[in-house]
DNA sequence: GTCTATAAGACGATAGAC
DNA sequence: GTCTATCGTCTTATAGAC
C-alpha cells in the first residue's frame, strides 16, 4: 500500500476533465449546431488543448453522443412526475413545473436535444423507438384512464402529450425570441413563475380538470 | 426591337434558378443545420454545378439569408388571420389553422427558422426587433380588448400567443419525433385534423372562450 | 450564363516528445 | 495524462475557358 491514492486520483482526473469537456461540448453544440461546433471551441472554452478533448473522446460524434445521452437522461427524470399522481391536477402541473425547470436551468441541453431531433435524431433514434416510446404508450394510458374516471374531458392523449412538450420546451429552444420581445432582458423570476402558472391555468382548464 | 425577348429571357432563366436553389438549400439547411450544409449539397440536389450556387449568391451566408427571409414572409402571411377576427375564436382559430398548414406544407422553413432562433439569430436579430416586435405587441393589444370586452378570461397575452407558436411549431420541428412515435409513419389527414381541433379546443377552452 | 479546375484556408484527427 | 506540431481531407470561393 505504498500509493493507495494514485489509482482514485486518476479516475478523479478523467471524471473531472470529462465533465469539464462535456458542460462545454454542451453550450458550443447548442450554440453552433453539430456542424457549426469545431473541437477548438470546445476546447478554447474547457480551458484546455484540442488534443485532450480527442484523449478523452475519441471523435467529435462520440462527445456529441455524451452530450445528447446526458440530456436524455435528465428529461428521462422529469418524466416521472407524471407516475406518482393520482390525477391530472397533479400529475400535469408537476411535470409542468419539471420541464420548465429544465428550460430554465438546462437551456443548452433542450437545445441540443430540439437541435438532434430537428436533424432526424441520427444518435438518438435508437432511444426514440424503444424507452420514448415506451414512456409515451405508459403516460398515454395513465391519461385514458382520468378520462374514463371523468377526471378530465376526452382529449386525445398524444396530442395532449404533444402540447405539453411544446409549450414547455418553447421557452428554452426559443429562448431568445422571448428574451428579444421581453425588451432584451431575461425573463425575470416573476415572469418564469407567471410563464407556469399561465400554462398550467390554460390547459387543465382547457382538458376540463379545472372549472372553468 | 430585333430580339424583344431576349431581356426577359434572361431575367427568367435568373428568376427560376434562383427559386430551384432556393428550394434545395431550404431542404439541406433543415436537415444539416447552416454549419452542416456544404455549398456541394445544395447544389447536387438542384441539379446545378457548385460554381452556378455562387453565380447566383456570392456567398453561402447569403444565399442562408435569402432561405431565411423567405420564411419570415410566409411567417408574417400566416399572421395576418389574427387582424380580421371579431373575437377570440375566431382570430385563435384561424391563425392556429394557418400555423399547422405552414408545418404541414413547408416543415422545412419551419425547421430554419426555428434553428436560426435557436442559434440566437445572428441574420434575423434586426427583424425580431422591428417587424416581428410591433406585430406582437398590437395583437398583444386584441387580446387585451378581449379580455376586456369579457370575451375571454385575463391570460397574459404574450404567453398566449408563446403558447401559439409553440404547440403549432412542434408538429414541424419535432415532426421526426412524432412520426417515429407514431409508428414510423407521418400523420394521415385525419390525424392532422384531429391535431388541429384539440388544440384549438383545449386552448379556446382553456382561455375561457368556449364553454367548459 | 455555364462549368471545370484549383487556390486558400479550416477542420478533425494523430504522432510523438515530455 | 498533457501538449505541440502536423497530416490529410473537406469546404468555400474564384479564375478562366466555353
Amino acid at each position: 500500500m505504498a500509493e493507495p491514492t494514485r489509482p482514485m486520483r486518476r479516475q478523479e482526473i478523467r471524471r473531472e476533465n470529462e465533465k469539464t469537456i462535456l458542460v462545454a461540448a454542451e453550450k458550443v453544440f447548442a450554440e453552433a449546431g453539430f456542424g457549426g461546433a469545431t473541437m477548438q471551441l470546445i476546447a478554447d472554452l474547457a480551458g484546455l488543448p484540442k488534443a485532450n478533448l480527442h484523449y478523452y473522446f475519441a471523435t467529435k460524434e462520440e462527445l456529441y453522443r455524451s452530450v445528447v445521452q446526458n440530456i436524455f437522461e435528465i428529461w428521462l427524470q422529469a418524466a416521472n412526475c407524471f407516475d406518482a399522481a393520482r390525477g391530472p391536477i397533479d400529475g400535469i402541473s408537476a411535470y409542468i413545473d419539471a420541464k420548465m425547470e429544465i428550460s430554465r436551468r438546462h437551456p443548452d441541453g433542450s437545445k441540443v436535444w430540439a437541435s438532434e431531433v430537428m436533424h432526424g435524431a441520427p444518435v438518438l433514434q435508437d432511444y426514440m423507438e424503444s424507452t420514448l416510446r415506451e414512456w409515451t404508450d405508459g403516460r398515454v394510458e395513465i391519461i385514458r384512464r382520468w378520462i374514463e374516471e371523468a377526471k378530465m374531458d376526452p382529449v386525445d392523449p398524444r396530442h395532449l402529450l404533444y402540447m405539453l412538450w411544446a409549450t414547455t420546451q418553447h421557452y428554452a429552444d426559443f429562448g431568445h425570441q422571448i428574451e428579444t420581445l421581453n425588451g432584451g432582458k431575461p425573463l425575470s423570476d416573476r415572469q418564469w413563475r407567471e410563464a407556469k402558472e399561465n400554462i398550467k391555468r390554460v390547459i387543465l382548464t382547457g382538458i376540463g380538470a379545472l372549472p372553468a
